[in-house]
DNA sequence: CCCTGATTCGC
DNA sequence: GCGAATCAGG
């Protein structure tokens, strides 16, 4: 893949929007974040300080004050960071860019991708299953949506119409969208199913 | 371990 | 210009 001028757009985009280097990479496809992050500063679109706030969980910047690598040794390392000039106040904060609206006015939409949160409904699931959801549930992560990647589990827990309302966030099992623990909630063999008629 | 961005340097 | 390897850190 190369940086066409339709992918360098989505890259600055998303990378505008405070996107991680990998989210970004994964979007375009084909490339990896390193990538992403070389393209980026060849760019010149390094630092994402434009007034707006962080916008998601990580986004810092970091700052290298002088850590010896093992290979280049004099480094000309002046001014990290200028932004002197500009004697514009703008006390306004928050610039809003005007494209960026994740999440509309909705009320409470669950979450997710495609397939996910039946709550357990208390029957129809074997007790050893639902006593196992119970304990991992208080060793929950309890991750908010934003919070959530492909490696934690997404099984709601709580009233999304309530501040208790949170996602497992446990290690998922291989494949599947969520822990150990509630794959097995989740994923109901058709033959017990049956029978568990009430 | 998972993840983040930053930098270097051979290609 | 590109990006893997590496570094530094959360």
């Amino acid at each position: 893949m190369s940086w066409t001028d339709e992918r360098v757009e989505l890259l600055k985009k998303m990378w505008g929007e405070g996107q991680s280097a990998s989210q970004i990479a994964k979007e375009l496809g084909g490339v990896t974040r390193n990538a992403v992050i070389g393209k980026v500063h060849r760019l010149g679109l390094s630092n994402r300080s434009s007034g707006a706030a962080p916008a998601s969980t990580k986004a810092e910047t970091k700052e290298k004050p002088a850590a010896a690598t093992p290979r280049a040794e004099a480094k000309p390392k002046p001014a990290p960071r200028p932004e002197p000039l500009r004697a514009a106040p703008d006390p306004a904060p928050a610039p809003q860019p005007a494209e960026i609206k994740p999440i509309p006015a909705r009320k409470q939409i669950i979450p997710a991708g495609q397939p996910l949160p039946p709550q357990p409904s208390a029957n129809e699931i074997s007790p050893e299953a639902l006593a196992k959801v119970n304990e991992v549930e208080k060793k929950a992560k309890k991750l908010s949506l934003m919070e959530l990647t492909e490696r934690t589990c997404k099984w709601p827990v709580g009233d999304p119409a309530t501040e208790d309302f949170w996602f497992c966030g446990l290690p998922v099992q291989q494949g599947k969208p969520y822990c150990e623990a509630h794959v097995g909630v989740a994923f109901q063999p058709m033959s017990s199913r049956r029978d568990r008629r009430r």
